[in-house]
RNA sequence: GCGAAAGUGGCGGAAUUGGCAGACGCGCUGGACUUAGGAUCCAGUGGCCCAAAGCCGUGGGGGUUCGAGUCCCCCCUUUCGCACCA
């Protein structure tokens, strides 16, 4: 009997869903274990490379219930979006009917695959039975003044007529219409995520189980900066201007000041300055630059004419303003001390400032200094540790950096010009778009009572279907009075509707809770099943949400915490990142991707089958515009979707980036027939029995199953899925051989089936099956290794001597340290023995060398 | 520029604690079966050498060690992240 894989996964996969195997009762008793996928945007058709996050997480999940954990494997769906809309304007769908379209497209894909998730719970943040409780969130976030509105500066596209996303400008134009973006200040709503930065930041230290690179990533993106702020007088406007530094110990060199252009004191300094015009004039000119042109203009800057006091110097320092000063980190003023800062350093240089030297690489005696007192800038000259000196300084002479610090800002605060500061370099998060697709925010502008926010029991505030998409008018809700039109809840009179959405990321900054009572109507979830069941045990993602989707979440499950909802702080106990995968595109000279029925092969190198061109081959992640996608249709209708899955998680390490190969594909194929074939033979149907006197082979097969339970085990444990699969791979070898021999091989192809369920769980429930197993397969429990049956019966030791072999002895296993001393001894007249513990370690005998091997 | 990770056959990649480098798979070579092979099966496959023996081999150079892909120092390359954050 041929393996026939349709059949098969087809006939799995309805047995599944009739079973509802994969329905949990978030209730019921047991060890509790969470797996989670990020849940996806529905944009339509998946590809392999998308399979390979699902596929890992479902092997996850088959694997830790037949560990015998009661597992939870949601999905659901982020529906709200940008593409939705675009779908709409360009095609007439409606976004609502696109998305739903795309769901049920994605929903069968992952039947397909053979992905089991719990149906019972999946959730859309586009129904208003999700979107409510994100605008109660948002109404609670309000409360505790949490959410507040405020003048910013956004990205906004004046084709479209909408704020944009950071993340949405590509090189400083509109990814939709490709119009240039421009800054603009606007009034928006934003969440105060920057009153939980320390905890925020904090917190990365308890997450032992998320890579060091997304940690890393997040604490840059929170930038804790610890310092002081000093207030610098400045006599001339009768005030002070106030700068942040973290190296208060520089002070003394601190011989100039520089204010960012946009700074508010900046019109009262130049007020009576003769070349007033230029100034404000070229301080226009920078405030239109994007942070990247600034930065490509280099260090420009004016000086003001005006002087500020040093307040530990005494002297007279030029106030100079500077493009390189961002008025939105720190207070928007620097204290520039050149001999220590190459920002600094470059502008004085530029603008013939002095340069002060303060700070010295500490050499232990004074006289063997260098003459450092020149105008350099010089690496250790900036040391903020023991390895510097602080010169120069009466105060603090004498000192390294760390002290001086301290002991500086300590008079910065018994003088009261200053204190400690910790800042940050996180913003608050700008939730408003401008946008139909969304969740409504829920409030009202009430000509006599203000902003006013929806009461709780008129939500949800529904976003209306039937309105009109031109795409070129701006948000269609603001048009529609229906929706705008409403009642002010304090005093009765006419109000007007936010006609803003949600930024998405609101949407999905705390599902993972939700799924435990999706179906709540009552309330956001059931806080106590929710403490059972969070933190997700197991996230799984790509490395594109390592900062704004998992800062989010951690943000909102803090104000959660902190609203007595949940008893945790972090949500996501463990997380891991897919890699990509990738394939070869073609392109042409001029950089343009070419359809693959567009090219073939001439004299081994690719070329443009209409034009004749050269083409040059391009590995990039898979996308439809560059023509590279695999779509797993065609690959499940020839191979089988456990080929797929199999191919998918063997391909590369899970974390890696993966290179798509259509050849590769056929060993996975082959391996899964081999398991096939293997399964009808008649040494299958005998029973195995264990007593002495069997042939070594049985005994040597026995002990190959135990330790390949061992293996797979521990490597599907560290996210080895590869070599998991290579380890399954040896030990089908090694029943096909003991196969061919004529051996009963049983009780490890059965092992084999186990171990290889959570990758192919198709053909290995059907094999299951076919030998009388019980059940399903997936609810059987997972093998356990008998370290007994692992061990070899015997080891051959190599005696070497310096290099030189000397004679191989056996002894048992575990060897006996007479027996190995007394055989060492022989060949090579050793004294000492060191018990490693199966691999026999060295022995090195003072003048004569000694290498015992395991053979 | 700053920070992080990584360099192993033709390719993807293996190698607990330093202990037979190249598992497993692709590709390739030869063979079997075939009208056929982009199917299947068998054998071989790091390099030098007809072969054996032997020698050389984990980006480059030093070092530690009886022994280094693995540990230490210097250099080179690649990828990723941040990008004037005071």
């Amino acid at each position: 009997m041929s393996y026939a894989p349709k059949d098969i996964e087809e006939k799995w996969q309805t047995r599944w869903a009739e079973a509802r195997v994969a329905e949990v009762d978030v209730s019921a008793p047991g060890e509790k274990f969470y797996m989670l996928n990020m849940f996806p945007y529905p944009s339509g058709d998946l590809h392999v490379g998308h399979g390979r996050n699902y596929i890992l997480g479902d092997a996850l999940y088959r694997y830790f219930r037949m560990r015998g954990r009661v597992a939870l494997n949601p999905m659901g769906w982020d529906a709200f979006g940008l593409p939705a809309e675009n779908a709409a304007i360009k095609r007439g769908i409606h976004p609502r009917e696109w998305t739903v379209n795309n769901i049920a497209r994605m929903k069968l894909q992952f039947a397909r695959w053979g992905i089991l998730y719990d149906w019972s719970k999946e959730l859309a943040s586009c129904e208003p039975e999700y979107y409510r409780w994100n605008q109660w969130l948002f109404l609670q976030l309000y409360k505790r003044g949490l959410a507040y509105r405020g003048k910013a500066p956004v990205n906004w596209c004046p084709a479209d007529q909408t704020v944009l996303a950071n993340e949405q400008v590509v090189d400083g134009r509109c990814e939709r219409c490709g119009s240039e973006v421009v800054q603009r200040v606007l009034e928006q709503w934003f969440l105060k995520i920057t009153d939980y930065a320390d905890r925020l930041d904090a917190g990365l230290d308890t997450l032992e189980h998320w890579p060091e690179k997304v940690k890393l990533m997040q604490r840059n993106w929170i930038g804790r900066s610890v310092g002081a702020d000093v207030e610098f007088p400045v006599p001339a406007i009768g005030g002070s201007i106030r700068i942040f530094t973290t190296r208060p110990d520089t002070i003394y060199g601190a011989t100039f000041m520089v204010l960012a252009p946009e700074h508010p004191i900046v019109p009262a300094l130049i007020a009576d300055h003769p070349q007033r015009a230029e100034i404000e004039q070229w301080i226009a000119g920078v405030r239109n630059q994007s942070n990247l042109e600034r930065q490509e203009a280099g260090k420009e800057g004016r000086f003001t004419g005006k002087y500020a006091i040093n307040p530990f110097t005494n002297e007279e320092i030029p106030i100079w303003l500077g493009n390189f000063v961002l008025m939105q980190y720190g207070t928007g003023a620097i204290m520039a001390v050149p001999g220590h800062d190459q920002r600094d350093f470059e502008f004085a240089q530029q603008y013939g400032l002095d340069i002060r030297v303060v700070v010295m690489p500490n050499v232990g005696r004074a006289s063997a200094r260098p003459d450092g007192l020149k105008p350099v800038l010089h690496e250790a000259y900036a040391a903020k540790d023991d390895s510097a000196i602080i010169v120069n300084s009466p105060l603090i002479d004498g000192l390294a950096p760390p002290q001086a610090i301290e002991r500086i800002i300590d008079e910065i605060e018994r003088r009261g010009i200053g204190k400690r500061m910790v800042r940050y370099r996180l913003r608050d998060w700008l939730i408003s778009r401008q946008r139909y697709w969304g969740t409504p925010i829920p409030m009202l502008y009430c000509e006599t009572c203000g902003i006013v926010p929806v009461p709780e029991e008129q939500l949800p505030v529904r976003l209306p279907l039937d309105v009109p998409f031109t795409g070129r008018e701006g948000n269609p809700l603001a048009k529609d009075e229906r929706f705008v039109n409403a009642v002010c809840p304090e005093c009765g009179g006419a109000a007007r509707r936010e006609t803003d959405t949600m930024d998405t990321f609101v949407d999905s900054s705390w599902y993972y809770a939700r799924f435990i009572s999706a179906h709540d109507d009552m309330k956001i979830f059931d806080s106590k099943l929710v403490n059972r069941w969070l933190p997700v045990d197991q996230y799984i993602g790509g490395i594109e949400h390592a900062i704004l989707h998992l800062l989010y979440a951690r943000f909102i499950t803090r104000t959660l915490h902190d609203m007595g909802l949940v008893d945790f702080e972090e949500p996501f106990a463990s997380l891991f990142n897919q890699g990509m995968i990738i394939k070869e595109g073609f392109r042409t000279a001029a950089g343009q991707w070419v359809p693959l029925d567009d090219v073939e092969t001439r004299d081994g190198t690719p070329v443009r089958k209409s034009t004749g061109e050269p083409l040059t081959a391009e590995m990039a992640k898979m996308s439809k515009s560059q023509f590279n996608v695999v779509p797993p249709d065609e690959l499940i209708a020839r191979y089988g979707a456990d080929t797929e899955r199999v191919y998918t998680l063997f391909i590369a390490p899970p974390e890696k980036e993966a290179a798509w190969s259509d050849d590769g594909v056929v060993g996975a194929s082959r391996f899964l027939n081999r398991v096939w074939g293997m399964a009808p033979h008649p040494a299958l149907r005998a029973t195995l029995s264990h007593d002495a006197g069997e042939g070594l082979g049985v005994r040597a097969l026995l002990r190959k199953t135990h330790q390949t339970i061992d293996t797979v085990t521990r490597r599907i444990d560290r996210f080895e899925f590869n070599t998991a699969i290579s380890a399954l791979m040896e030990l089908s070898n090694a029943i096909g051989d003991a196969v061919a021999e004529g051996l009963d091989v049983r009780q490890s192809y059965l092992v084999l089936l186990q171990l290889l369920h959570p990758f192919a769980p198709h053909i290995t429930e059907e094999l299951w099956e076919m030998l009388g197993g019980e059940g399903f397969i997936l609810t059987s429990s997972w093998p356990v290794a008998d370290p007994a049956l692992m061990a070899e019966d015997v080891i051959v030791i190599a005696v070497q001597v310096n290099g030189k072999l000397r004679g191989q002895v056996e002894v048992s296993n575990p060897p006996a340290e007479a027996e190995v001393l007394a055989a060492v001894k022989e060949n090579a007249n050793v004294q000492r023995w060191v018990e490693g513990k199966q691999v026999v370690k060295t022995i090195y005998v003072p003048g004569k060398l000694v290498n015992v091997v395991v053979r």
